[in-house]
DNA sequence: AACGATTGTGCATACGTATGCTCACCATTT
DNA sequence: AAATGGTGAGCATACGTATGCACAATCGTT
């Protein structure tokens, strides 16, 4: 177990100077051909190695972007939403296209989490994922714009919020899903998912579920409506809700696939029928969805193209160039579950 | 914007050298008290933060960990296994538990890995999660660890494989799911699930699956098996297969709950009904399970308890203590599916 | 033939921290 | 009063790389 070669192997063994290895290593112009070639042969030999803590230390930069992972606030802490889970991996692929490292961490959203990466030169951006209601931390957003942080955030792209964000287009979805089940036929549609202002992304599609129904001559019937966070089984209790009301329905827009996948639970247990009774739609389009029964129609985000633009746009703002926020569209998944 | 205060910068406010900033932030006993406090009262004030970068060249360790993610061998190679999408947010919690940082990579197994994370002083040690041959690259795992590599793997736990290993005891797994149905009275129980060496988890499963049935008197029949790699496809195919060979069956076990999602869908389409006319099961117990028509019996891998196991025996590994391969223990989730 | 332009390399140094060693100081002991 | 021991802090330095600057060698130009 012999220590780590270091520049300065390489230079005795290729009979240059240190820097003359970091140059050619680094595909320097000033570094002739023959030159480089050497020494790029010596280096594969010797099984070396740029060491990155003193390659970073000296250029300022690490090539690493940190992923905050906010944990739900629902009390369900022990699993990650599975979108969000489908968006790690996007991101985790699009940076290693990239050349960059990830360096991933959970955190809560009130925690000190600027000062644990860029501050400590682990990384040199970071990208925020989960719900959260970003507007009551638009201080702090503020001051880390003013620091010249580098930083994204997915989530509900409002123009008027500090910093960078990428999100799909929640208001559409909401709308389209809507028009959707109004085409069908359905005129009693209820909504589940949060109006909590936790959830600005449920919030999003709240409205385009609103919109829709007025824009087809419907009212908005808060009969029609129960608060639902993110997991299922909340979607499960939100559904009950509205059945013990006693109201008639014969569609549900749920905020997200989870919540739907509750609510065909609830609505089953109860003896209705999915889709022949009630339609029912959900939001992500999560891998569970398709083994649902009936599968769930769903509003899809796609997340491959999700991550490519968060990183891609990371990597810009930290070059400097030109950045600007992002709505990307989204795509309706017609499966069973809408009666269609 | 002004630049990151260093050491420096507390140690002439607060009247003393550099050094004893070091050491009085990293609690080192050789400073008093009363410099301690104040030293980091500064620190505080000046949203001091150590730089890792440095820290990390002068120590020569990095206080991080490198999760390797190797991809499914499976053509679908856009969304990463449920399964170990739940190791990895286990893992994620485990380190931030224990005050690592977690970088995170997708690998092909043939990739160059070990040079680009410890070698390069990215990481102490690594974690390799993923299906795959590790038996092919023996040569390669030999040298790491007589290079004192620090690693260890998730997988099938075998004594003779060189360094160290966590994985659950995917025998006992395979084992009792068939005696579960067994039990039930099945006895024509088909083993879907790769017998290809790129899969020993699932050759554990099937070894489970085979002694079980000779315990019970029962013959292991070819024709009530056929190959499925991970993939919810690869299970739907796999049953037809064996179901178009016209075999007669009333049980299936699944060696992945996606190849049992697989399987039911394919059971659905040419009318069998499950439980009544075959019982199935799964193995991994991932979200989706619940969510199946209907729910999926399986063997469930507490992934929270794993996690925590890989994060604790590496970091005893890198710190030079005594550690050992471990298998864990499995435990049956009984639903719908098998008829019980 | 003399001179500027170009090309390739070396020198010196900085990045910010951690740690072995030395040493001053004070309290306690003989 | 001298010797001893313990405590707290400073000095010097190393970790391995990247880069501004100087400079030597080569080339092309008039």
């Amino acid at each position: 177990m012999q220590p780590r070669p270091t520049s300065f192997d390489i230079a005795l063994r290729a009979g240059v100077s240190q820097p003359t290895v970091s140059r050619a290593l680094r595909g320097s112009p000033t570094v002739s051909e023959a030159t480089r070639l050497r020494i790029e042969a010596i280096a594969r030999e010797l099984n070396y190695t740029v060491d990155k803590n003193a390659s970073n230390l000296r250029s300022q930069h690490t090539k690493t972007l940190a992923l905050l992972l906010f944990e739900d606030p629902s009390p369900d802490s022990s699993s990650i939403n599975p979108f969000f889970l489908a968006m790690l991996g996007s991101i985790t692929r699009n940076c290693a296209r990239r050349g960059y490292d990830l360096l991933i961490s959970f955190q809560k959203l009130e925690s000190d989490w600027r000062l644990d990466y860029e501050d400590a030169g682990k990384a040199d951006g970071m990208i925020l994922l989960g719900y959260g209601d970003y507007e009551a931390y638009r201080a702090r957003l503020d001051r880390m714009v003013a620091n010249g942080a580098h930083f994204i955030r997915w989530g509900s792209v409002k123009p008027e919020e500090p910093g960078l964000t990428v999100g799909c287009d929640n208001v559409r979805g909401g709308l389209e899903i809507t028009h959707h089940l109004l085409r069908q036929g359905r005129r009693q549609i209820a909504f589940l998912g949060s109006a909590h202002k936790g959830f600005p992304e449920f919030l999003d599609r709240h409205t385009g579920y609103c919109t829709a129904l007025t824009e087809a001559g419907l009212r908005v019937d808060k009969a029609l409506q129960a608060d639902a966070l993110s997991s299922e089984e909340d979607g499960h209790t939100a559904m009950l809700e509205i059945l013990d009301r006693g109201q008639a329905l014969d569609g549900v827009v749920a905020a997200s696939d989870l919540i739907a996948i509750g609510a065909m639970r609830a609505l089953h247990e109860r003896g209705v029928t999915v889709p022949d009774q009630v339609a029912v739609t959900g939001f992500d389009d999560i891998l569970a969805a398709n083994f649902t029964s009936p599968p769930l129609t769903t509003v899809a985000q796609d997340a491959a193209h999700a991550g490519a633009v968060l990183v891609e746009t990371l990597i810009r703002l930290i070059h400097g160039e030109p950045v600007q926020s992002c709505l990307l569209p989204v795509r309706i998944v017609q499966r069973k579950s809408c009666g269609a």
